[in-house]
DNA sequence: TGCAAAGTGTAGCTTAGGTTACACTTTGAC
DNA sequence: GTCAAAGTGTAACCTAAGCTACACTTTGCA
């Protein structure tokens, strides 16, 4: 079609506020990332929950408190141990491996301080948990930083 | 197996932290949901900001905008069709009905304040645009509202 | 001691979202 | 006017994540 220069060329757009193709095209390759990632976040997060609360984490408890079959737990499970994050034997309940242990301490932290932050900004304790559970995933280590230096500033 | 009453029972866990079952099953199907109409807002927001900024949406643009494939984007293209949030008739580009820039119009102003809301945090401006491609999309109506206040409470 | 209920695992299916490869349109440039 | 390059569409393939259905273990309790 050897692209018409009328529409786009150059930056003399009406709005000028689209942002550069490749730096656009890096944020949301980086959004999709980190939706790939989400799912493992949760499930070592929560494995490690049930293991200190329960002294075990088995597939049926864990697909109760995602709210998925059991027969989904257990496929991403499977995943999970192709990640080396955990271990399982059959019908012997589910471990974190030194890799997934360290992961969950990190995403236990990061959960933590967003649920703080947004309840910092008088989001009421419910909401902020709830869309925590979401936005955690999506927090870089530069928007951590500043996380919780606001919250320290803040008192 | 007739599930063993030592480890579960009640709430006399050791570090009392998790959260009732249903409760945070709610939270995670929440999540799951978020992600579902993630991508969809940011087609149509995207498509929304190219019909202003070129006057067109084409497969192409939007495609490497997004950092996917063009046939990936044509695929997506589909699915917004399907959901009644855009038209397109081939090789003609990309139009949005008017449930899909009403949804553009929400999602720009939700994109902006979580933006902002970032900054007023501290967080760097690439890091917080970067962070929120991913994060507006698991913020509540709720989250938003405590957002607003706290930018104009802030002055 | 056994057996039913609970838990576990697997198979087969679905949708979403991504890819590459290849064929078909469109259109600006010559 | 032609025609090559750019854009578009489609097919075949992949993985992740969900589901239901069904078969197999485990284990508390009668
Ligand atoms: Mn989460
Ligand atoms: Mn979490
Ligand atoms: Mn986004
Ligand atoms: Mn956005």
């Amino acid at each position: 079609m050897a692209r018409s220069p009328s529409a786009s060329d150059a930056d003399h757009s009406a709005t000028a506020k689209l942002p550069a193709e490749g730096t656009q095209a890096r944020r949301f390759g980086k959004t999709r990332s980190a939706q790939s990632t989400a799912l493992l976040e949760d499930y070592v997060e929560l494995i490690a929950d049930l293991l200190a609360g329960e002294g075990e984490a088995r597939p049926t408890d864990i697909a109760r408190r995602l709210g998925v079959s059991h027969a989904t737990a257990i496929k991403s499970i499977s995943r999970l141990k192709r990640a080396g994050l955990a271990t399982a034997r059959p019908y012997r309940g589910v471990f974190l491996t030194d890799k997934g242990r360290a992961l969950a301490d990190r995403v236990r932290v990061r959960h933590r301080l967003v649920v703080d932050v947004l309840q910092a900004l008088g989001v009421p304790s419910e909401a902020a948990e709830a869309d925590a559970e979401g936005i955690e995933h999506h927090v870089s280590e530069t928007t951590l930083k500043a996380f919780a230096q606001f919250l320290k500033a803040r008192g």
